[in-house]
Formats: structure tokens, sequence, C-alpha cells
DNA sequence: ATTATATCTGATCGAACGATAAGATCCATC
DNA sequence: GATGGATCTTATCGTTCGATCAGATATAAT
């Protein structure tokens, strides 16, 4: 009756669905991509979007799901085994590792922003059900940021949307900055070079007092 | 035959128009702002759109070059009159105005990342015509402050994207920002504050050599 | 007052949208 | 190898989309 994937086949094609509706869904934002195009990219047909989700909406939210997932999990494995080391260093890996996850997979960021201008139901889901908890985890470094004296007086709203704007932005509008600068931001030795500056916008930027 | 606005009625109602337009492009993307909606918020009926301007896509290139042409004269009224005044101190006012008017008009980088994330005819028109010169400028205010000594061994399109996303993005995603952090970004110490901090990012963050 | 043109509305077109119904096909199990 | 549920397709529904057209209304010019 419901869509239980329980054979291998409709698995795959779950996957499949849902990497398309991910890429359509952060280049055209939700009412851009319609069912249509996201089926003829999955390679399947639009009506079999509703036999493995209740709707476009649902389908939505399984997409995004499974990006905020992969995204906690890479988190977790680069974090893992680093018992001893300072919060300073932490600090720095856990930023230097939301670039790149950001350079790799632009759609996160792409898909914050585009529900992240109007207030709505996708946007009170988003917010509660995972941005939230990244919100906390960012508290809770510039804490401890903060206890040893790698901080200045400056408010978290502040601190978060500086860094993640300056850290996702130019691969978020990865086609313009290629258009106008020439510049492939996806190049490795770019995304390198934007850790090391957001980075160094973390730790020195905040630390003397604002004018 | 064609819709001049020789008379004060059409004048007027083409302003609503065009700030209807702006709002719901911003807020919902292109295709997620119906004509419909927008000649609603206008006070208008649908038709009419197609009246005044040519179609969806004219409409929208109009909405932009107002918004674009809005900003061009503002940062050129408050640059006008600094003949005798250094090239540091001109730059952090360029940043200052720039955090300023992305805080009173998040259309502007709205509207920008909306189209930025996929190529196409509508980024090949928004860049050539509005951002390039844009960019230009940042260039040699960029040069300008190389040349003082105040600025480190960074490539352009860092600077660039790290300015942009780091000033505009708390007021792009100002929706989330409010039920995220419970911060209104657009309170006259926030954005103070802000614009404070991008400053500072600027003529600090990247003196020293990043590692 | 009449005329001409600018401005605006109601009705409606074909296309694309998300969704559903009915049935074909596949495959593990017995 | 027959059965039954999982998977997938074809056909099509009602709605909304951007656009067009014929005509109503308003206003400036004569």
């Amino acid at each position: 009756m419901s869509a239980l994937a329980s054979r291998p086949a409709g698995l795959e094609t779950r996957r499949a669905i849902l990497d398309a509706a991910l890429d359509l869904f952060s280049e055209r934002s939700f009412d851009g991509a319609s069912t249509r195009a996201i089926a003829e990219l999955a390679g399947v047909t639009q009506p079999l979007l509703n036999y493995h989700f209740a709707g476009k909406e649902e389908l939505w939210r399984a997409a995004v799901d499974d990006l905020f997932e992969r995204f906690r999990t890479s988190m977790e494995r680069r974090l893992s085994g680093l018992r001893g080391v300072d919060d300073v260093t932490i600090a720095k890996l856990m930023v230097r590792h939301f670039v790149e996850f950001s350079a790799a997979n632009p759609q996160l960021h792409r898909i914050i922003m585009q529900e992240s201008k109007r207030a709505g139901a996708r946007l009170d889901w988003l917010v509660e059900t995972h941005v939230r908890p990244l919100y906390e985890n960012a508290l809770a470094m510039f804490e401890h940021l903060a206890a040893r004296g790698e901080l200045g007086p400056v408010a978290p709203a502040h601190l978060y949307y500086l860094l993640t704007g300056a850290g996702a932005t130019v691969f978020v509008m990865a086609p313009e900055c290629e258009r106008l600068t020439g510049v492939d931001p996806f190049a490795p030795e770019f995304v390198a070079a934007h850790a090391d500056l957001v980075v160094d916008l973390l730790i020195r930027a905040t630390t003397k007092e604002p004018v």
C-alpha cells in the first residue's frame, strides 16, 4: 500500500528521485522545480514521485532531511577522535569543514537561503527540524572561544550570519562567480583558500572591539 | 499603442506595479511570483501588467533596473563631496553604505542570489547589466586599499564574495534570523553593529597572511 | 461638446502544473 | 509455475499559469 521501499529496485529509484529533487529544488526553488522536471532528471515518470512520496511538499522534506543528515554525519566523522584537542583548534576544524561541505554541497545553503527569505510552513519546519540544532552547536562553539579569550564581545546572531554568509555565499552563487570573475569557486585551491579566510575571520576579525 | 506612460495615472500605476513586482520576485523567486499575485499586491488587475510591460520577463527586468538605479544613486550621493578624503576612509564608507542599503533593501541581494544559483539568460543579463559595474568598483576599491598597504594578498574574488556574503546574508535571511535567534536584523542598532563588523572584516581580517 | 488617445477591465485562450485512477510489469515466495 | 504485493507507466483530472483580445472608462486636446 504505502511506499516502504522493501525491494532493492525501489530503494535505488528513491535515491535517484531524492538526488534529482535536491538539485532542482536548490537550483530553481520549490515553485520553480516542477515534478515533471525532477522525474525526467531522475529517469522516471512523473507519477512515480507520488508513489514514493506523498506529494511535492513531502518530497522536498525528504530531500532536505537527506542533505542535512549527510552534513551532520560528515561533521561528526570529522570531529570524532578529537577528545584531547583544544577548543580553538576544534572550532577552526568545524568552520573549515562547514566551508568545505558548502563547496561540495552548495544545495545546502541554496535551499536554506531560498526558504529563509519568506515566513511560512516550510521555513518553520526547516528551522525547528534542522537549522536550530546547527545554530545551537555554533553557539556552544562561540562560548568555548569566548571562554578562551579568542572572541570579542560580538552578539552570536552577528557571528552566525557573518560566518555562514562569508563561508557559503560564493558557492551558492557559483554560476555568477564563474561568469563575473572567471574563477571556478569549486576548484580545490579556491575552496582551501576561502576556508582559510573564513577561519581567520572568526578567530581574528572579532578579537578587537569594533569601532 | 505602447505603454509610454504619458499620463500621471499611468506613472503611478507603473510605480505600484514595479514595487509589488520587486517585493514578490525577491521573496518568492521569478517562478514563484505569479503575475496575478503581483497585480493584487499592486491593486490592479492582472492583464494590466501586460499593458505596462511586454511580459513577465520584462517586468522583472524593469523592477531590477529600478532597484539597482536606486542603489547606484544612493551610493553616489553618499560619496559625493569627498574629493579630499583618503582611500581607506572612502572604502569604509562604501562598505558601510552597502550594508545599510542591504538592510533597507533586502530585495537587492535576494534577487541576485536567486538568479546567481543557475546559469541562464536572466543571470547573463543581470551580470552584464548591473553586477559587473559594481564588481569593477569593488576591484578599484581593493586596489586602492592594497596600494595603501591595508590589504593582504587575497584574490579579489574571495574578497568580493566574503564581503557581500557577510554583509547581506543576515538581511536576505531576515525571517529565519528573527525566528532562529529572536533578533530583528532590521533594528537600527543591529544594522550599525553589523556594518561595523563587515568594515572591520575588510580592513583587518585580511592584513595578515592567512594560514 | 467632440474626438482621440491613454488607461484599465472582464472574458478567455492554450500550456503547464500537481495529483489521481486504473492497470501493466516485475519479482520474491510458496 | 502460480500467487500476491511491490514497483512502475499511461491516461487524464481540475487548477493555475502567462498571455491575448475586445471593449469599457477616463482624460487631454481641439
